[in-house]
Parts: C-alpha cells; sequence; structure tokens
DNA sequence: CGTGTGGGGGAATGCGCATTCCTCCAGGCT
DNA sequence: AGCCTGGAGGAATGCGCATTCCCCCACACG
C-alpha cells in the first residue's frame, strides 16, 4: 500500500521529524517555527522552515496546548444557531475571533437552557481560553446560582467568561436594552395613534421576553394607552410560537389596533395567522417584532421592529473576553433602534379592529 | 487574596488530586473515570468518583487527546453562518455531533474560498477526527487541486472528511441534486403555462449556481420554453445580488413571465426589486427561489422554491464522517421537492410583462 | 500446608511539544 | 596570550493523562 514509504496512516510528522530532516536539535526547530525570546541562526531557521514545508508538517495543537498550558479556543454557548438572531451574533463573534487567531467551537442548547452547565464542564475540560454564551437567562434562581457556580470555576481556572444576555451572573456582559428598546417602540407606535395593544409575549420563563413585555408596557402606559392583561398571550418565542399566539388572540376576541411579538420571527408567524384569518395587513391590524433580522426585511408589510446590531453583540463579547480581565466585570450596554416600515401605518382613527 | 487556601489561579484540578484525595494511585483513577478493561473494586470506585465531584475536577481534554492520540472535535467549514443556508445545515450536523459525543468547531470562509484551505490545515493540527466542509466548490482547477491534497494529508493523518458541495474530491460526499431539482422546478413552472424565463444566475463560478442555472434551462428548453442568454443575469448569491441583479434585468427589459433566482434570498432580493419599480406581485412577475429557507416561508406572496432537507444535509454528512471510511468515498445524493406557492400562479394567458 | 492462578492496585512510560538549563564557541577585552 | 562574556545550539524536564507492565495478595486446588 504504502510503497511510496510514507508513514502509518495515523502517524503524523512531528516536530522531532522536522528537526531531524533539518538536521538541528528539536529546541532548535521549535524556537525557528514560533519564534521565541532566543534566535535562531538565519540558516538554521532557513533549513527547518523548508523542512516543515516539505514534509507538509502542522503542530499538534494538543500538545502545544499542553506545553503551553492555555488554548487558542473560544467556546459559543447558544440555543440554536438555525435561529437567525443566534447565528448573526455567531457570526459577529467568529468574524472577531479569527482576527484575533481564536478558534471557535460551538455548542446548542436548543432551548435546553440547563445545557450550559454541562458545555460550561466541557469547555472546561477543554481549557478554552474563554467562553461566550449567548441567550436568555431564565426565570430560575437555582439554575443561576449553579451557572454562576461553573462560571467561577472557569475563571478560576485561567478561563475567561462573557455573556449577551440580562447581567444576572458577576461576568462581563454585553447587556441588549430590551425594556428600554420596547419602551420607545411602544412611545412610537402610540404617536402613530394605537391606544390599544396587545402582545405576543414569547415563553414566560425568558427574562428577554418578559424584559420586552413589560417595556411596551410601561411605554404604553406612560403614552396613555393600555395593553390588557387579557391581551397578552404567552407561547413560544419561535415564529410557531407567534403564529399560535396570534390565533389564540383572536379566538378570544381583542379591540387592539397593534400587536407587538416580542421577536421579528414571532411577529412573522403573527402576520401568517391575520392572513390565515382574513385580516388585511396593516389596515386591519397592525404588527411590530423586535430584531430587526436581515432575512426579514423583504416581507411584506415591512416590519416595524427595533433594530439590533447582531453581529455587533457578538464581537463585542468576543473583545470582551480577549481583554484583561477587570477588576469589577464589565457591562456593555447596547440599545436597539426603534425602525417604523409599513406594517404599523399610522392609524387614522383609533377604531378597534374586528376579530 | 486566596484566604480560603485555594489554588492559585490557573492551576486546575489534575487527575492526580482525585487520585490522592480518593486515596488511590493515578491509574486507579483513571480507571474508575473512564471505564477500563480493567475492573476497579467497587469502594474505591466510589472513591473515586466521590473526590472528582468535591473537587469539581474535569479532565483535560488535550492532555487525554495527547495520551489517546485523538480527539473528539469535528470541524465544521462554511462559508457564512449568519445565510440561513448554512446555520441549517450547521444545525443539523451540531445536533448529530451532540449525540455522537462530539465537540463541533466552526470556521467561516465568509466567501473566500482559498480559506477552506488554511482551516483544513488548522484542523490537521487540532487532530481534529474529522472535517466537514459545507459549501458550493468554485470553478478554479488550482484550487481544487491543492484542496484534494489538503484532504489527503488530512485523511493520512487519520482523520475523516466529508463534503456538502458538489463530488470533486475523492471524499464522501453528500451532494445536492441542483440541477435535477432545478430542472424539476423549470418543468413544473412550464406546467402553469409559462413559456419565456429569466434567471438571476447568483455568482457565476459557483458550481451550485451554475448547476442550478444549466438545470433550470435544461428543463425549460425541454418543455418547449425558452432562457435566453441576455435573460441571465449574474451577480452576488446574496439579498442584494439579487436585487441587484433583478434591477439589471429590469433594465435590460425583458419578455419573461417568470423569473427564477438561484436561492431563496436571492429570489427575495428580486421581489423587493421588483416592488420597488412597481411591478405587481406576482401577477407581473412570476418568482421562483431555490433552498426553501425556513425563515423566509411566510414571505407574501409565498415562493416557490425547491425544498431542501438542510438539516439532514448536515446530519448526514456528520454521519458518514462518524462510520468507518469506504474502499470508495461514498456518495450520498439528496433531493430536492418542488413547491409550488402563490408566486407563480398559473399563468392565464402567456403575455410579456411590461418591463 | 504448599503452590498455582487470577484479579486488581500501582509504578513507570510515553504522547508532542515549549521551555529551562547547560554547554560550547567565538569574539572582544586587558 | 589568556580570560571573560554573550550568543546560540542541544539535552533534559515536565505538562496531564492513558496505558502497559509489574507485583502483591487472596483464594483455590492438590
Amino acid at each position: 500500500m504504502s510503497e511510496r514509504g510514507e508513514r502509518a496512516p495515523g502517524a503524523s510528522v512531528t516536530l522531532l521529524d522536522v528537526a531531524k530532516a533539518a538536521g538541528v536539535s528539536l529546541a532548535t526547530a521549535s524556537r525557528a517555527l514560533n519564534g521565541s525570546t532566543r534566535r535562531v541562526r538565519p540558516d538554521l531557521h532557513e533549513r527547518v522552515l523548508a523542512a516543515a514545508e516539505s514534509l507538509h508538517y502542522s503542530a499538534n495543537a494538543q500538545a502545544q496546548a499542553m506545553a503551553r498550558g492555555r488554548t487558542n479556543i473560544v467556546g459559543l454557548v447558544l440555543s440554536d444557531v438555525a435561529d437567525p438572531y443566534f447565528s448573526s451574533i455567531a457570526a459577529g463573534a467568529i468574524r472577531a475571533a479569527e482576527d484575533e487567531q481564536l478558534v471557535v467551537t460551538m455548542a446548542c442548547t436548543f432551548g435546553r437552557e440547563e445545557r450550559e452547565l454541562e458545555y460550561l464542564a466541557a469547555l472546561r475540560g477543554q481549557r478554552a481560553r474563554a467562553v461566550i454564551i449567548v441567550g436568555s437567562r431564565v426565570q430560575d434562581r437555582g439554575l443561576i446560582d449553579r451557572l454562576a457556580a461553573e462560571v467561577r470555576a472557569f475563571e478560576q481556572s485561567g478561563g475567561r467568561v462573557a455573556f449577551v444576555s440580562q447581567r444576572k451572573i458577576p461576568a462581563d456582559t454585553v447587556v441588549v436594552e430590551n425594556r428600554g428598546g420596547a419602551r420607545a417602540l411602544a412611545e412610537a407606535l402610540c404617536r402613530l395613534g394605537h391606544r390599544r395593544f396587545a402582545v405576543l409575549a414569547g415563553r414566560a420563563e425568558l427574562l428577554t421576553a418578559r424584559d420586552r413585555t413589560s417595556g411596551f408596557r410601561e411605554g404604553a402606559v406612560r403614552a396613555g394607552a393600555r395593553v390588557d392583561a387579557g391581551d397578552i398571550v404567552y407561547g413560544g418565542f419561535t415564529r410557531d410560537g407567534g403564529y399560535a399566539a396570534m390565533n389564540e388572540l383572536l379566538d378570544r376576541g381583542t379591540d387592539a389596533t397593534c400587536v407587538f411579538a416580542v421577536n421579528d420571527v414571532m411577529a412573522v408567524g403573527a402576520m401568517a395567522a391575520l392572513r390565515d384569518r382574513g385580516v388585511a395587513l396593516p389596515s386591519g391590524m397592525a404588527v411590530a417584532g423586535f430584531d430587526d433580522i436581515a432575512t426579514l426585511r423583504d416581507v411584506t408589510p415591512a416590519l416595524t421592529t427595533v433594530r439590533l446590531p447582531l453581529e455587533e453583540l457578538g464581537a463585542g463579547a468576543l473583545a470582551m473576553v480577549v481583554q484583561d480581565p477587570a477588576e469589577q466585570p464589565r457591562v456593555r450596554r447596547v440599545r436597539g433602534e426603534v425602525v417604523l416600515r409599513e406594517s404599523t401605518p399610522p392609524l387614522v382613527q383609533g377604531e378597534p379592529v374586528r376579530a
């Protein structure tokens, strides 16, 4: 099989092979390839590089990591890559990581938040240099405490941790101003003439969903409008969740003129439900979302929403994790920008929608 | 600082610490924690587990990898996670990897295909167990040859490689039947009455784009319809590419009654362009895409497309890479399913669109 | 009661590399 | 000419772990 004299499959060329081929010691080969405080004579340096090239040498990252005592791995933990919200954040983080010569490993919880714990432990085992945890914290004191302990253990072992979520754990965090964004959105919608709102509030445990819901309500009330408790519908934080919640709302009956879905994919689900029920858009019901997902910018009617710089969130978290740790955990607040589009036209008359 | 008597930051607890705490040898601790052909006396076993637990021990994956000579890392190389096509495939792969106790590391080329080479080399250095490369091959013999060499080197060092793309490299490949899917789509559209088509063909170098374009043309011609060379517009493989290409087509003028964009995001861009130019949808121009991106299933008019089981593509590639290698590289063909929706209503009369 | 046998604990080895320490040599100085 | 110094190559060490090999002990059998 290997008449070409190649090594057995599975056996890869090591630094020692390179050193031998170059006729130098292992130490010199290492110095030539990785640089060092020590200098290597130019001709030897040259020979080592040539040998490595011709042998197609690729340093064993595991061994390097062990010898050096640290890796260049950054763990990224998020709920679902297939969700455009998370994939955009991931793209931002990955891009930034590549600039820093860091390798990103990714894990998804797929909605089971307790898996964050497992992944964090696994990444500690990987001796990952840092971990970025993206996703809403949930209303569960026990879980938060356990996660905080796990984060401490990770940092204790020399790693860095950052969150993109609520600031519930003492660690660097990129905080999205969900409440403020939702409040501003509500106020803007009130200025358009709306006085009665419904909210598709997503999963009740998710703090992101809660913050957006309560912020919206706050803004509405402040502007003299109403969000009745009966007009707040919980459900999934997904497209189908939005669809179902909208249907439930219509079944209940509502006199809201505008419905706020706590994220864009839910809003799109809600629009689909409205259309299926024969409600004209946007005249029959105004719809607003949150996030400004790029892929959804071309839906019709164009969706009013709160724009979030998603890629920046990921890049920002990576930047925090690359910096030296501060005395106190840092918080980077990111605000959303209200974007009014066709899905929420000015209301001529505040008359209730038929429902 | 460490009045609690904790170890210096950066120093993590090792297997030896656990062994000492349990009053056994390192070997026994290893056997208890990882299992072995050898059995460990139950009480010692118990003690080791308890010690590991109380010390919050987490095995150093690097060291394990080195001692065992292999890792449980799977590299995923794709062009852009933020693109829903790739993120869906990634989600499928990650899900499948988790079932196999594998860790996924992700890298993005962001459209620069030559980076696949770099990442593959880096993953060889990681001693990754396997690599999955997702994305269209490009028309570039030199690049393909270099990639093939890099793949050989990777396999030579004991790793496995799979592609989700065209079958250009001798390795396990999940092949999407782009040509066949596009052909079927064209035929279906012809049955709706269309006789003149335009194609927004994406980047000319991408084989995926080429295959879809030529397959579509093939199907159209076979069904007695036409796709004039002047009605094929190249551009970006993105939403903005679709938008620009559609505008270019309208500027040129066309008498096509239906435009096929080689993927869904381009189709959405095209619809936006049509709308901006005042063309009524779907009556003024029928539009079809390819992929059936989940996030885009609610656009209006609902987009006719070719459905691809994206998550399955990722999961399938992972399955191939987990299996023992076959004598001959495997090929798993995946076909798309034509889904006719409102964006391509039956054509009553084949009259040209105003353009 | 002596010897054989098998199960299981422990010491030692090596994985591939960075790094420290030792050594040697060349050049400059007195 | 002899000594010192700095620069650079090489041997050795250790990172944390799996695994091999050795040995001891308990039990069974003759």
